[in-house]
Parts: C-alpha cells; sequence; structure tokens
DNA sequence: TCTTGACCTTCCCGTAACTGGAACCCTTAT
DNA sequence: ATAAGGGTTCCAGTTACGGGAAGGTCAAGA
C-alpha cells in the first residue's frame, strides 16, 4: 500500500506517517521507484498508533507500548504501569482545568458583557 | 525594581519576562547599565499576565486582555467574548479528557498486571 | 586594590508532535 | 506533449518558554 492508502485505513495524515517513520516508530519498505510500500504489518502498527494517541499517550509512551505490543514475552505489569501513569496524569490535568473552568465561570457570570466598561472579569484578573 | 525581585513578586521566572518583553507585553525601562528596571505599571502588567495564564488564556488572548485592561473605554462584552470562547474550550478539553479516562479506566481495571504477557490494554489498543 | 559571587545582559538551541510549503520526481491519461 | 495527481526530500513555523554559554556589572570582604 502507498501512503495515502495508508492514511485513509488508518485516519493519520500523510505527514504524520513520514514523520512516525522519521522517528522510527514505523519502517515501510520501499518500491523500486523510491515510494513507500506499508505491508500488513506496518500498516497494522500504525493503527496500534492512532489507537494509543487517541488517548492522550506520548509519542515516548507510544513508542514502549508499540515495544511491549511486539514482545510476545512482556509482562502485562509493565503495560499496565504505563497506562496507569497516563491516566493519573489525565487525572490531574481534568483536576487543573476544572478549577480554571469554575473560577472563568464565576468570573463570566459576573460580568455584564454590554457596552459599559465595567468588566468584573478584567478585575478579576488584575488582582 | 530588577528583574530578579519582580520575578518574585509576580510569581513569573526570570525567563518568562523577558519573554514577554520580547513578545511586547511588558515595556520595561532601562537603568543606565542596561538592567531592566520595572516599575509600578510594568509590575502590575506581570501579575495581570500571571493571573490570566494561570488561567488558562494564550499568550494571545492576554494581550487582547491586557488591551482591554488598559483601554478605559473598551466595552465590557468584548472581554466576556473572549472569556467566553477560554471556557467552550476548556469545556471541550475536559470532555476530551474524560473520555480518555473513561476508555483507559476499563482497559486498566480489566488488565492483571502481573507477569503474564497477557493483556487487555495492548489488545484495546490494536483494535 | 583585587577578587569573589551574585546579579544582569544577549544569543542560540531544544522542546512535542506535527503542519505547510517549496522544489522536484513518477505515473497515467488525454 | 502535457496535465493531473500521486510520490519524494528538506526547511521553516508552531507554543511558551527553559537551559546554557559568554560576558558585563555591582557590592562586599581580604
Amino acid at each position: 500500500m502507498n501512503i495515502s492508502e495508508v492514511a485513509k485505513v488508518t485516519d493519520l495524515s500523510v505527514k504524520t506517517i513520514r514523520y512516525y517513520e522519521e522517528i522510527g516508530l514505523v519502517t515501510p519498505h520501499r518500491s523500486s521507484n523510491g515510494y513507500r510500500s506499508f505491508d500488513k504489518r506496518e500498516t497494522h502498527k500504525l493503527q496500534f498508533l492512532a489507537s494509543a494517541r487517541a488517548l492522550g499517550f506520548s509519542i515516548e509512551n507510544c513508542r514502549s507500548l508499540l515495544a511491549l505490543w511486539v514482545d510476545r514475552s512482556r509482562a502485562s505489569a509493565d503495560v499496565k504501569q504505563i497506562a496507569q501513569d497516563h491516566l493519573t496524569e489525565i487525572e490531574e490535568k481534568i483536576i487543573s482545568l476544572r478549577d480554571m473552568q469554575i473560577t472563568l465561570q464565576n468570573l463570566v457570570r459576573a460580568c455584564a458583557g454590554d457596552a459599559r466598561p465595567d468588566c468584573p472579569i478584567l478585575q478579576g484578573l488584575s488582582k
């Protein structure tokens, strides 16, 4: 499969796939004309990467997960550790965003949002 | 005030303050020795910026908010618009993170996390 | 006076994970 | 012959700074 076809089935952009090759996540063969050629295995890797990225794993975590995925003798504990750590990060981000949300909601609610200059939002920010 | 002192009172890093000057958010005077010298006004701007950044506003939004802040003839509607848009972004991020969280929680729960290779997390990612 | 240490300066590189664009090659159809 | 629609590489830009080098400035102590 050529790159644009793989892009379609994996729902990744052509640019992204080239980037993943550049950083060593996939290693497609090359046709005689120099075009990348993706077999089933490399395509499946890209699908795996797409799923992991969709769950917010960093590229480096994806690299680790991919290595565990191809390693038949892995321990599931190693996978779980990565996932658990990532989950913790997600929870922290949610908490941080929620704090911002609450503060902002209060400011927005208090602001008339009309033509007058008085603005509780700006007041809140200048303290 | 010299830069390190301002850094302390604003709780911004020295690097960050220099960066804010570079992109035109603040314009400190210079002492005869070339050191930056922050008066009350510039220091207050930095405090404003620190608050806005803490609420997750982008630098460009901070620039707009700062302009409205110094503009005595602003309409509070303009401020509210920026805040409301940002609030929407935050809500979208939270939703996205919560989706990831739920999916990941299910995978992590299903994974034994022991020495065996069987791993529902990897299975979930390879679909 | 000299030196030491703590300031300050500018300048340049690196980060994450790509995206956009330029310049150019390959293939197929008209 | 040419045009359209693939493909290729390489370079620059994105966000909001942080790290570090090379070097000027200042106040205090020996």
